[in-house]
RNA sequence: GCCGGGGUAGCUCAGGGGUAGAGCAACGCACUCGUAAUGCGUAGGUCACGGGUUCAAUUCCCGUCUCCGGCUCCA
């Protein structure tokens, strides 16, 4: 018997029974057999060292791969379970999937793991891997495999819960062997142990089975593991990279902000040159709202609590609420975490028109959440909080270009900080606990849709993720080393409008109920920042930098003169330093370059004599001197100009 | 909130049952300097906070606050 099988290229060969994936790509080339590590055959990814059980179309997975590393990750959680069942018996493993950029192995043991137990783990998986040991894979009935993992309760669950869950086989479940560890396994895996060239392990964490924090908790190893020792050198160098600009570091050394411990867990005070940076971009968010047709209003930081419960945040929002104030008349008010309500009651200070539809509300409102004490991160999650946030109110009929417009001036408002690489996330009708009409739930889920697809980006759709009030766009980016932050959200909203039983004046005089959109275009100022912080690793560009140029005179004789150079630029609008410090020119410039001002100006005896500068433009190693000052204040204005 | 690890000078960190140390920063003096650290000197700490053990606690124990890495949650 033969199979046939039909490669990418569309070319349709036969080979003997027996054939394996290695085997295929040993027939197309040795350096493709040397980095296979799995392949697919219709769909489904199979072991390279098995046999092919059927004719199809064929695909090798290699190594160098998001997939293939999947596959060296996996392999590479199995040793590391068996090394941790080596060195600890008794303990139970419950789950080890790859993950991006590595992978993990949750345990049941009776005591956390240290950093010296990572080390003891990793050195056993190290012998692991040098004996070899081949993955085998076998197929067994759930009864034998409730048998095999009698002692392991994890296994168990899981081999109850297989059909169920993935719709397999119910009656018998497949295993990977390597020496005399055993473990519940769909695979693939590669070949034998020694092909993992490179693992590290990285972390110890707790971590609840099956993620939910009723469940017990367990003992989660992360590790990382790669094709070559220098891509896993190349991961941790961009580890690194991450953490050198890390927005908490920055934030310290460019004296943009701090959280004081007397402060508060998830609350920043802004220093100066923080303070300018949030000012240059709330400037910003104000100038294009106004350009997009949005209206300013403002709304205060605590309201009754009645109106929270009018607006249903006290019934599904409660937890994220920081608690009541009880006031003299046994009113309760309460910090807003959102500021609708006050939009909502500004649309409803008086009877509204058809006409002046759509209402564009726009706020840079300061909300307050409570956040569980161990999810604050930085300025990335706090727990107060500066929202650009607005509520536009439309018809029906204004919906699908409403949504339109908002998705293109979010995308704009990025694309001016620098980012220009978008994905979205389109969140649907919720199956179950949802209101208002079907047909404005799918007329308001075409709208954001098509406004996608106009727009050119990127997206996926998370059925049925949306709020119960209304679907919704996320807009992700990301930075410049490649992470994905979540921004921007557009949300339609059909239920404030009932709660609050807005209305407006039809053409005919009747009586009807407008949309609200909910948008937020930074998300929120604070994680805006820090995600710009980091996307910039503190160089600001120009027109957000705090301290946009530096002069420095060469000795205290050029002090009058390094001045005069300072006040003509701020004349011109551009943010300056003069840096008189008694210091030496190489100390100043030092000072200037480590606090990443985008220009430095030093003025001598030649510069005061002609009215020139030495100029020297951050990222570059050299200087041009004896430049015009009129020049320099030409160039300055024009480096710091604002996008809009 | 849960699991683990931390909190020593402004920052980075060393130390350790007998009331603490370095580098950088700060301050002073000298140097007056042309593109990434001039030299010398001075000052600076209730060792996060509260309790306990002890002749003695910054060190050991407990609690609280807070930070870090995860889980859960999320802008």
């Amino acid at each position: 018997m033969a199979i046939e099988l039909t490669l990418p290229d569309g070319s349709i060969r036969e080979f003997p029974d027996g054939t394996t994936g290695f085997d295929v790509a040993e027939s197309i080339g040795s350096r493709l057999a040397k980095a296979a590590v799995a392949i697919e055959l219709d769909g489904a990814q199979l072991d390279v060292h098995r046999p092919i059980p059927m004719s199809g179309a064929v695909r090798i997975i290699t190594q160098n791969t998001e997939e293939g590393r999947s596959v060296l990750r996996h392999s590479a959680a199995h040793v590391m379970a068996q090394a941790v069942l080596d060195l600890y018996p008794g303990a139970k493993f419950a789950i080890g999937p790859p993950i991006t950029d590595g992978f993990y192995y949750d345990f049941s043991v009776d005591r956390p793991f240290t950093p010296e137990d990572l080390e003891r783990i990793e050195q056993r998986m190290a012998e692991i891997i040098a004996e070899d040991q081949t993955f085998e894979r076998d197929e067994v009935s759930v009864e034998e495999g409730l048998e095999l993992f009698a002692d392991q309760p994890f296994k168990r669950e899981i081999i109850e819960g297989v059909d169920a869950e993935e719709g397999a086989d119910a009656n018998s479940v497949s295993l990977y062997r390597n020496a005399s560890f055993v473990d519940l396994c769909r695979g693939p895996h590669v070949s034998s142990t020694g092909k993992l060239k490179a693992v590290k392990l990285m972390r110890a964490a707790g971590a609840y089975w099956r993620g939910d924090e009723k469940n017990p908790q367990l003992q989660r190893i992360y590790g990382t593991a790669w094709e070559t020792q220098k891509e896993l050198a190349a991961h941790l160098e961009r580890l690194e990279e991450a953490e050198r600009r890390d927005h908490r570091k920055l934030g310290r050394e460019l004296d943009l902000y701090s959280f004081p411990n007397e402060l508060g867990s998830g609350l920043a005070v802004w220093h100066p040159k923080g303070g300018m940076l949030r000012k240059e971009i709330e400037d910003y968010s104000r100038r294009v709202h106004g350009q997009y047709g949005f209206e300013f209003v403002n709304s205060p930081h605590v309201a009754k609590a009645q109106l929270w419960e009018t607006s249903g945040h006290l019934g599904f929002y409660a937890d994220n609420m920081f608690p009541a104030m009880e006031l003299d008349h046994a009113d309760q008010y309460i910090v807003k975490p959102m500021n609708c309500p006050f939009h909502v009651l500004v649309y409803k200070s008086r009877s509204r028109s058809y006409r002046e539809l759509p209402l564009r509300l726009s706020e840079l409102g300061a909300v307050y959440r409570y956040e569980r004490s161990g999810v604050v991160h930085g300025l990335l999650r706090v727990r107060g909080m500066t929202q650009d946030d607005s509520h536009t109110f439309c018809r029906r009929d204004q919906v699908a270009e409403e949504l339109n417009r908002h998705l293109q001036f979010v995308l704009m408002l990025l694309r001016d900080f620098g980012f220009d690489e978008f994905e979205a996330d389109l969140s649907t009708r919720p199956e179950e606990k949802w209101v208002g009409e079907l047909d404005l739930w799918e007329l308001a889920t075409d709208s954001l849709r098509e406004a996608l697809v106009a727009a050119e980006i990127d997206f996926q759709v998370a059925e049925g993720e949306g709020a119960f009030y209304g679907p919704k766009i996320d807009i992700h980016i990301r930075d410049a080393i490649g992470r994905r932050w979540q921004m921007s959200t557009i949300q339609v909203d059909f239920s404030l409008p009932e709660r609050f039983e807005l209305e407006f004046a039809t053409s005919s005089n009747d009586r009807e109920r407008p949309v609200m959109i909910h948008s937020a275009k930074f998300g929120t100022v604070e994680r805006f920042v820090g995600v710009l912080v980091e996307h910039y690793a503190g160089a600001f560009p120009g027109w957000l930098a705090p301290v946009q140029a530096s002069v420095i005179p060469v000795a205290d004789r050029h002090d009058e003169y390094a001045e005069q150079v300072a006040g003509e630029l701020r004349a011109a609008g551009v943010r300056v330093d003069v840096d008189l410090a008694i210091e030496t020119v190489g100390e100043k410039i030092r000072r200037a370059i480590t606090d990443k001002h985008p220009v430095i100006l030093v003025v001598g005896d030649n510069d005061v004599e002609n009215r020139t500068a030495g100029i020297r433009l951050r990222g570059e190693d050299s200087e041009r001197r004896g430049v015009p000052l009129d020049d320099i204040v030409a160039e300055l204005v024009e480096l710091c100009e604002r996008p809009r």
